[in-house]
DNA sequence: GGGCCGAGCGGACTACAGTCCGTCTTATGA
DNA sequence: TCATAAGACGGACTGTAGTCCGCTCGGCCC
């Protein structure tokens, strides 16, 4: 979904529709699966940062240009990839079973948010370093951040409503970037360790009075 | 600082004395003077983003291998030409009076260093993002970092010593990055409020049971 | 089926970070 | 003062991200 997608369509007076993308054209749909397909690949045989744009063009039998114009940037290309696992989880968040899904009490969702989203990044660093490195802001730009943000929000209004919910939300979200979880992995911290720490900060943060046990 | 220093120099028995780093050398002084000089001047007039090293070095009128021998790369650079800043900060910490300094509760201290961590950040914050961005993981490897991480994670264990001090450390370093930084002044947040912001989360999760306002 | 036109294609091109190595400068100590 | 070698110098070179634009092909309407 990160794909760009394809022009407006235009009505029958040559008009342009919003909200009615024209359908991708055989050849782009083609072309953009050759390409996913070449990635996904390369990325798993090589590792991600040692394989360059031009070396999945030529993988996927295409141009350079048509990587770019498709996927507008490295970060884009890496955010495809990634999109079917994230969108996941955000269905799970969404309408899923508490404690992720709606009904559980604000904390509970947060921490379990947090920590299904902590599992998912160390699945993929690699691939979610490229997505919110590879240009500047690149991560608070991406839809799926922007959902994380919105979600976190409305918990943290609903917990504290004291606090300022929008920026409480990027404060709680920042921990999870990519470049900090892959230098903490390399100093010897684990998965378990990070989950429980921050299992321990969203509930000093949007929990009741008494803190609970780290 | 964080330039290279010479080498090692070496004993009447052409042993290396480790410790003991042999004195620039005059044209290596004069070398680093004008590239730095020439950087200031150029970020100043066109913007960090928009100078590249190689115009760096044609303006100091030295070479571009001199310019990276010297600061290693990109984030090198832009980290000598913060230490200065950076250094008079560090020493109100160590050295300062309270609350910066030694003597104030713990709370109060994180509160202090995030305030003029975060003052500092949005007078510089394009030097910040070289510094921390150019390379992966750059952020966490500079020295400046680790102090301020063992400053914080000394605090944390005073304040709340059942919590994991060193993870959270990094948890509440963690929104100070620059690129979120300047990602949130785009879009319209202003620097007291991501003190206040910050300010708030501190204190619900190094302070004592009952919360502080927002 | 044929023709039109605009989306899609691809690879040459630019700009920049970072490396390499033959040459030159400086500090030293005799 | 001069010989020497440690170390600094600088610019040509490499590899990659991202742009550009003339050409091609697919969808649509007749």
């Amino acid at each position: 979904m990160n794909d760009r997608t394809g022009p407006q369509s235009v009505s029958q007076q040559g008009l342009p529709v919003l909200g009615e993308p024209r359908p991708e054209r055989a050849d782009a749909r083609r072309n953009r699966l050759k390409v996913l397909e070449a990635a996904d690949r390369l990325f798993a045989e090589l590792g991600v940062k040692n394989v360059s744009l031009d070396a999945i063009a030529a993988a996927a039998g295409v141009g350079k240009g048509t990587v770019f114009r498709r996927f507008g940037d490295r970060a884009g290309l890496a955010v495809a990839l990634l999109d079917e696992r994230e969108q996941e989880l955000q269905a799970k968040i969404l309408t899923g079973p508490p404690p992720l899904g709606p009904g559980a009490p604000a904390v509970e969702r947060v921490t379990a948010f947090l920590d299904a989203y902590l599992d998912l990044l160390d699945r993929h660093v690699e691939l979610f370093m490229d997505s919110e490195n590879a240009s500047d802001g690149a991560r608070y730009r991406i839809g799926s951040y922007r959902l994380w943000h919105r979600h976190i929000a409305i918990l943290v209004e609903e917990a504290r409503p004291e606090l300022d919910a929008d920026y409480t939300a990027h404060v709680i979200l920042a921990p999870l970037a990519a470049d900090l979880h892959n230098a903490l992995r390399t100093e010897g911290f684990d998965l378990a360790r990070m989950q429980s720490g921050m299992r321990a900060v969203a509930a000093a943060v949007l929990g009741p009075q008494l803190q609970a046990e780290a």
